[in-house]
DNA sequence: ATGCCTCCCCGAGGGAGA
């Protein structure tokens, strides 16, 4: 089974590219973030008309996130615990039902600049919430993924310019510590297992040719319970379609599992 | 680089992103 995540920046921006990528690397499951579309707003026959089952949990102008499956979608969830008066629209959930199930998580992590300021403070509190999410799915000892656009650089060796990005609320130590904090929990990084090399970005600016000079970051991950990584295959990056036209400024992240 | 693009809101220029 093949699932992929890719924050694709505008379901109305990407509506040509998004089609052709996935004609062209037929995955099973796709988490997308940003579709910066409401639910009623979202075109689902471009991916109906695919086979894909659609799950969105939108709001009006920015972020929302969505689950495509060419698989049955069940006990789909909407929304982070924790905080019900946070109405970002950032995470949903939902079994995927095959020969096993699996539990998908599709999530935006806030992008927390400037940091100091309330935005950090809400991308700390956001990544506290998830972590008692993280800890609630270990706890079910069922292969289960948290997939999307974690606005985290988790190692040096994640950034083609880590010296650029100190300051940053990507890549702060606090920021970092709160990642390592719930990975640390039990949770595989399906992109580092299968590739310890640095150099694997997944994110390049639109500004001053970030992409021509492989100027990137690697901020897109999947995270794996111990019962999916043990399923684990391969795990790729599509980086190639960054050169393509009217790219997002993300590209997919994507898995191979034995199931 | 406290922002060189791009996207969204709408129907001008500002907020947001990373």
């Amino acid at each position: 089974m093949k699932i992929a995540t890719f924050n694709i920046n505008g379901i109305k921006a990407r509506a040509q590219a998004l089609p052709a990528w996935l004609d062209d690397a037929q995955p099973d499951v796709v988490l997308l973030q940003e579709i910066k579309s409401v639910d009623e707003a979202f075109p689902r026959d471009i991916f109906e008309d695919r086979g894909y089952n659609v799950e969105t949990h939108g709001q009006k102008g920015f972020n929302g996130v969505a689950i495509l499956s060419k698989l049955p979608l069940e006990d789909v969830r909407r929304g982070l615990p924790g905080d019900d008066s946070d109405e970002q629209a950032r995470w949903i959930e939902a079994t995927v039902v095959g020969t096993r199930a699996l539990r998908v998580c599709g999530l935006y992590l806030p992008n927390g600049n400037p940091a100091p300021g309330p935005k950090y403070d809400y991308k700390l509190a956001w990544m506290e919430r998830l972590r008692h999410r993280a800890r609630d799915l270990l706890a079910s000892e069922e292969p289960a993924l948290m997939a999307g656009d974690y606005n985290i650089i988790p190692q040096p060796e994640d950034a083609a310019r880590p010296e650029a990005w100190h300051k940053d609320a990507l890549f702060l130590p606090q920021s970092r510590a709160a990642y390592w904090r719930i990975v640390n929990l039990g949770f595989t990084d399906a992109f580092r297992a299968c590739q310890p090399a640095p150099g694997h970005y997944s994110f390049w600016d639109y500004q001053a040719g970030a992409w021509n000079r492989n100027d990137g970051i690697r901020i897109d991950h999947l995270l794996l319970t111990p019962q999916a990584a043990d399923l684990l295959r391969d795990c790729r990056i599509d980086a190639e379609i960054r050169g393509y036209e009217k790219p997002s400024d993300h590209v997919p992240v994507w898995i191979d599992l034995d199931i």
